[in-house]
DNA sequence: CATAACCTTTGAGTTAAGTTGAGGGTCAAG
DNA sequence: CTTGACCCTCAACTTAACTCAAAGGTTATG
């Protein structure tokens, strides 16, 4: 199979297709004397696989230590211990997240509950102190940088003059 | 206050202050006739208060748009708004982390229930057809790309030869 | 006056996972 | 022999949030 059926066949495009077999994540490739790239069938299952893999959260460096040349050899021991690590992994995401949503309804709670006898700005000033002394350690010494959302993707004002 | 001292007592780089002055984040700051910045105190108050934000799952486009030019001055109703719009955020990832975990767990606990009585190629091919067949649409469909976690940061080889 | 410790700007590099475009070859039909 | 649908490579661009290096100005101290 030519690599447009591969790509209708797995619902990936061409150029990730290629793309991926120059990072060496895909190698079940052969040339046909014109250049063509052909693909034997489980190529498609391969891409499946490289799909829902990356939906689990495995990056594409992960899933190619873990991929085996042969479908039907895997690194068994090294497969299960990845799982398992990719596991614990969603469990401090899990817990990381709870924190930041406790603290953000928390923070909601705090500005809605206003006492009617201070000020907007007073009340900014309460909030803002129990928001910056409480539940967060020093930023100087914060250790983990992940990026959890970002739906809103506003493009920033260019930067040169 | 000058750079230095403002990275120190905030724990931020210098660059990372210039940066944010750059994309508009950060409007506290006054020239010197040498050109060196300035800084007033609440400037460490408010690079706080982005650190934290962003520690919440903000983007810095984010924080820009909800940061008030005067730290007394809030949109009070953009801010409610938008923390309750992140805390929805954080629920849909938290039911998305919920989802893979399941699957994870699942696909180890397959992999393990191997038969004694069939070998492991057989094996392969009955974990990969229900890993493909099950709990996955179609691939084709996948609507949402978030990446989750990717601690372990292997970079990938050089592509041009 | 030299030296160190500050500060400045600008431009380029980093990571991940691709996409897009230019420029060109291949192949079957009309 | 041309048109259109394929395919090829390679380089550059994308996003976010920075970092780093180069080249140079300023200020305090010996």
């Amino acid at each position: 199979m030519k690599i447009g059926e591969l790509a209708r066949r797995s619902g990936l495009s061409q150029s990730r297709i290629r793309f991926y077999e120059s990072i060496g994540l895909l190698n079940t490739v052969e040339r046909r004397p014109n250049g063509y790239r052909t693909y034997p069938p489980e190529a498609a299952l391969v891409l499946d696989l490289i799909a829902t893999a990356q939906k689990a959260g495995f990056s594409l460096d992960e899933i190619r230590a873990l991929l085996p040349p042969d479908l039907e050899r895997w690194e068994h021991g090294a497969l299960i211990e990845a799982l398992r690590r990719k596991v614990a992994d969603i469990e401090a995401l899990e817990a990381r997240l709870a924190h930041s949503k406790r603290q953000l309804v928390a923070l909601v709670a705090e500005i809605e509950a206003r006492p009617d006898d201070i000020d907007c700005a007073a009340n900014a000033r309460r909030v803002l102190s129990r928001v910056l002394g409480d539940g967060v350690e020093s930023p100087a010494l914060a250790t983990g940088d992940v990026r959890l959302l970002g739906k809103t993707g506003r493009r920033r004002a260019v930067r040169a003059g």
